[in-house]
RNA sequence: GCCGCGGUAGCUCAGUGGUAGAGCGCACCCUUGGUAAGGGUGAGGUCGGGAGUUCAAUCCUCCCCCGCGGCACCA
């Protein structure tokens, strides 16, 4: 018998039944049998070793293709197993898969691992690799797997082939020689030496097990790994370049905020900081007035009364800041605007020729987050949402949806930042509202999307519990992907609320809302935009936009001249007037990342010029004060007043 | 909230069972220098907080607080 393997060039060649995909790559060349890790046949994985069982569309998955290295990391977080069981006897395995950078390995064991631990355990997966282990497949009966398991003490791997395994379907379990063995899918790798050594364990971290806070937390060890050491250098330098761009380290070394242990999850924004967000703060609000937004201001606390006519009180309260009075009153910090602009809409009578209604609010809101997911600016307890509920008739739902879309996506890329997909979050388990709703109200997000000429992602279960949703994914500068922007659909505030309006038939109707934000929080937002640009701001976001340096003290008089020219002109302007050598101002304020040096001596004090250095280039323009002030001015004008 | 790691000068970090150091920054002095660090001098610390062991604790033990990395959470 033969088989028939097509090629993804196309060709197409037989070989013997039984023929194994490592023997298929060592037949084409040599090179490609060092490099070859795994095959797929008809795209569903093979390993190197098992005999083809059919013909099909066959390929060869080498070592540093995408498919490749998750099989690599696959085999690293197996050898990080048995090294770990053999270092650490009485260890049970769990669950250890590929992750975007690498893998990771939960264990079960009463003491904890320590990251002294990992040298250790680094150098017995290295000798694992060297020995060269064969790795085995071998297929078992579910009740027999079990009981296997269970014997050896396993318990977990045990749960997993009982509960996520259905009865008749194939177990299969890789060994490394004689010595250790797995529950696993595959693919492997032929043998443990096939691995190499560009791998490194990275940290150590808590992981409840089946990720259910209520079981047994587990023990986490994270790594990487790469086809060779080049790739693992790489990536190693990719993570301090990102280190670098930490909005907490360069917030700190471009005073731009800070925060301290007494207001947890709370902001100090200082000067430059506070001039970022009042820039982001009035471009924002020239947006929203030219999209027909009105701006409204809500009461920072109110009665927990009002909280429990909202929800809020029922199904938030762990969230929310309470605090009592004197006089025996409960009340609570708002977590959320939608309540109050409700309050707002209620106020005297609405008509239907009111709708849509826009109503806007830079809403400074508090929430009681758990003090482990509190993360520098990027999630805080006390934050300022650019939050808007729009309040529409059902048929003006998709039209406002759309516009929405367009406004946020023409703000996002003034920001310079740059969308990777829209997620349109559908019904999750647990919700509110029949099926019909659902249908129609899914139906509603999507054509509204495509109206706007964006396709969306589906996010199967993604969606609010009383309706769906679309999340705008952002991608920053080193690919990292932010959700700003959301928008969603409401029946269910208005109807608790009482909201009403008077239709064309004279009648009381309830209007919908569309909760919506672009940027989501103010905090967050200046958090991810200094990761973006690495602290460089463009210029019309730069908290200081030019500093003035003289030269040598000559140059003083004009130098402040030319600051007040500047200032008169709207740019934001320091001066430095230190007795410092020029090459020390120019390295100072290079590194605070300020975009332009405006160096002036003596000779631009005669000529009434300056002499223009940009951030991130040596290249100096030497030009009258006039033109230079006619530049910068042009170029610190705000994107949406070009 | 849970697990692991950490907390020493304004910042970044070294260090020791006998109460502490560097670089940068800061102050003062000299230097007026043409595009990424000119030189000198000096000030600056409850070694996160509390308790314990010890003749003696920044160091060892325990508790707490905070930070960092994950997990869980994030209508």
């Amino acid at each position: 018998m033969s088989i028939s393997l097509k090629f993804p060039d196309g060709a197409e060649r037989s070989y013997d039944d039984g023929v194994t995909p490592l023997a298929v790559a060592e037949g084409i060349s040599k090179s490609l049998a060092k490099k070859v890790v795994a095959a797929k046949i008809d795209g569903a994985w093979w390993d190197l070793t098992r005999p083809l069982e059919r013909g099909g569309k066959f390929e060869l998955v080498t070592r540093d293709s995408a498919d490749g290295l998750e099989v690599l990391r696959h085999d690293a977080a197996h050898v990080l197993a048995q090294a770990v069981q053999e270092l650490f006897p009485g260890t049970q395995v769990t669950f250890g898969p590929v992750t975007e950078d690498g893998f990771y390995y939960d264990f079960a064991r009463d003491e904890p691992f320590s990251t002294d631990d990992f040298e250790k355990i680094e150098k017995r997966m290295k000798e694992i690799v060297d020995a060269d282990l064969p790795i085995v497949r071998t297929v078992w009966e579910k009740e027999k797997a079990i009981q296997h398991f269970k014997s050896i003490g396993e318990i977990y791997k045990a749960e997993i082939i009982d509960e996520v395994i259905k009865p008749g379907d194939p177990i299969t379990v890789y060994s490394h020689g004689d010595k250790w063995g797995d529950l696993c899918r595959g693919p492997h790798l032929p043998s443990t030496g096939r691995l190499g050594k560009a791998f490194k364990l990275m940290k150590l971290a808590g992981a409840y097990w089946r990720g259910d806070q209520n079981n047994q937390q587990l023990q986490r060890i994270y790594g990487t790994a790469w086809a060779d050491e080049k790739q693992l250098e790489d990536y190693l330098h990719r993570l301090e370049e990102a280190e670098k761009r930490d909005h907490r380290k360069l917030g700190r070394q471009m005073d731009l905020f800070h925060m301290q242990e007494e207001g947890r999850g709370m902001v100090f924004w200082h000067e430059k900081g506070l001039t970022l967000w009042r820039t982001i703060e009035a471009y924002m609000r020239r947006r929203l007035e030219k999209a027909g937004y009105v701006e409204v201001r809500t009461p920072q606390v109110l009665d927990r009364v009002f909280w429990e006519k909202s929800g809020h009180w029922d199904k938030y309260r762990p969230n929310m800041f309470v605090c009592e009075t004197v006089e025996g009153e409960t009340l609570s910090l708002k977590p959320m605007n939608c309540p109050g602009h409700v309050q707002i809409f209620k106020f005297g009578q609405k008509s239907y020729r009111d709708l849509p209604l826009r109503m806007a609010e830079f809403g400074a809101c508090h929430r009681y987050e758990p003090s482990g997911s509190l993360h520098g600016l990027m999630r805080v307890r006390a934050f300022t949402q650019d939050d808007a509920h729009i309040f529409c008739r059902e048929d003006q739902i998709v039209e406002e949806t759309a516009r929405f879309i367009e406004l946020a996506t023409s703000i996002h890329e003034d920001f310079g930042m740059v969308r990777d997909h829209i997620a349109l979050g559908t019904r999750p388990d647990v919700r509110a509202g029949a099926d019909e709703f659902w249908d129609r109200a899914e139906r509603q997000m999507l054509d509204a999307a495509r109206a706007a000429g964006v396709e969306p992602v589906i996010a199967a279960g993604d969606g609010a519990f009383y309706a769906p949703k679309l999340d705008f994914q952002l991608k920053d500068a080193i690919g990292r992907q932010w959700t700003c922007g959301t928008i969603q659909l409401d029946y269910v505030l208005p109807d608790r609320l009482e909201a009403e309006y008077v239709g064309e038939d004279g009648a009381k109707h309830r209007p919908v809302m569309l909760h919506r934000a672009i940027l989501g929080s103010l905090e967050r937002f200046i958090g991810i935009l200094i990761e973006n640009c690495a602290g460089a701001f463009p210029l019309w976001l730069s908290p200081v936009q030019v500093v003035v340096a003289t030269i040598t003290s000559d140059a003083d008089g004009y130098a402040n001249e030319v600051a007040a020219a500047m200032r008169k002109a709207g740019l934001r302007v320091e001066l430095d007037l230190r007795n410092e050598k020029v090459g020390y101002k120019i390295r100072e304020h290079s590194l605070q990342k300020t975009p332009v040096i405006a160096v002036v001596g003596k000779k631009e004090a005669e000529q009434r010029t300056v002499a223009l250095r940009r951030l991130g280039g040596e290249a100096q323009q030497l030009m009258p004060l006039d033109e230079a002030l006619a530049i910068l001015t042009k170029e610190a004008t705000p994107p949406d007043l070009r």
